[in-house]
DNA sequence: TTAAAAATATGATAATTGTCATACATTCGT
DNA sequence: ACGAATGTATGACAATTATCATATTTTTAA
């Protein structure tokens, strides 16, 4: 069992509230769990009773609408945590965790950390904080989704792409996305993704080399995306 | 000054977790304002130093878009809260808050909440569990907004608007929007949700009076919504 | 009360986006 | 290495939605 004090993903997120006691203590209490690519963390509308906190590898939140389409919410990467909104609200899963990549997960249950909410104000106080912070994004997020263009949100994506996970030494983008989930982020047909994805391509705003896709230039697209 | 502690609204809030010496703390330190219909509560990009109870009267949240359109991100209600995500985030306000009927509110300051928060566990725990809620909706809402069509989001917010405000004597919507509003809920133009109402009339899924809108065949109107 | 302003309604048309078909490329498992 | 499966790409077309124009109705303010 490895130690949570000496975790360096523990810096960056909610859990640097936390002191050494605590830190003991949930080290005693998690279950680390590697995740293979694909492989579910959980399923919309499963119980989650407690949280995950991503040491290795990016996820995606998504959720499975009516047409079938699997929109994706939220992309989760190492030192954020996962299932807290389920776990606070005592809900099943409102949203469907899926690797990416490999992944390195801790497992902390709901008792350990409510009694980190009881004993530890500035720990509450973070948490509340993290979940304004999803709360403002997403609230974003949704005005985005009702008032932009596809073409605007394609560039707006792009470019969160780039400025969220950086890129490679051959400057495409780190995180390497299927057409259909980038389809699946910016809330369009995968062919309608793949089109734009050509135009952008043509009009030198981007450059597609397989799977592998690199910002040209970066303030035509910003200016594409308002 | 009236008291927190008769208020009735108290108990459908946050604020079912203060106690009797809390409630009188707050009723002393508390401002209440009369807001008109179409005032501003505060603005996007405005500082909030604190919440605001809503004890009678609803305002739409919204966000101006780059296209200049007002996209409603949420409506609040009696007993509702309104400048929580602000306050704790420490954040200007990221969204507008509008008065869509005259309006009863109660200011509290920053500080006072603060300090319900370091001394009342169940009041955190229970700001949590409201911010998580919202936090649910919002995401449910960008997935509408991103796969639905203007004709399913109309219809899934005309049932909304009865489930959540109810209707009149007369079986017309309680909540009284303009057509732009109720545009600006669903993330469309004016035009196209004025002519898909009239659709709606047209084959008898509700009746048009004016302003007043009834929703005639529920059931229809749910299949329509998906 | 009455003219002006704003909101609602509808038509015509253009732009955006989705769907279906199909071709080509890449990946995967045996 | 090979064929099957999956992912990417593009064309053709249909459906949805936005925009602009213009009535008509309702509300507002002098």
């Amino acid at each position: 069992m490895s130690k949570c004090e000496q975790c360096i993903v523990r810096e960056f997120s909610t859990l640097k509230a936390l002191n050494k006691d605590e830190l003991l203590k949930m080290a005693n209490c998690k279950t680390s769990y590697t995740i293979k690519k694909g492989e579910n963390i959980f399923e919309e509308g499963e119980a989650v009773n407690g949280i995950y906190c991503i040491k290795d590898g990016v996820c995606k939140l998504s959720k499975l609408s009516a047409n079938g389409k699997d929109q994706i919410v939220k992309l989760v990467k190492p030192g954020e945590l996962l299932g807290q909104r389920s776990m606070i609200s005592d809900e099943p899963a409102n949203l469907s965790a899926v690797a990416l990549e490999d992944m390195e997960v801790c497992f902390i249950p709901k008792t350990e950390v409510l009694g980190f909410f009881n004993n530890n104000n500035q720990f509450s106080m973070n948490m509340m904080k993290t979940i304004c912070g999803d709360l403002k994004e997403s609230d974003d997020h949704m005005v985005s989704m009702a008032q932009k263009t596809v073409k605007e949100r394609l560039a707006e994506t792009l470019l969160y792409l780039e400025d969220t996970f950086g890129k490679k030494e051959d400057g495409s983008l780190h995180i390497q996305l299927s057409r259909e989930e980038l389809a699946g982020m910016i809330g369009t047909a995968t062919e309608s993704c793949i089109r734009l994805l050509s135009e952008f391509n043509k009009s030198g705003l981007i450059d597609l080399n397989g799977k592998k896709i690199s910002i040209i230039d970066r303030s035509k697209l910003k200016r594409l995306a308002e």
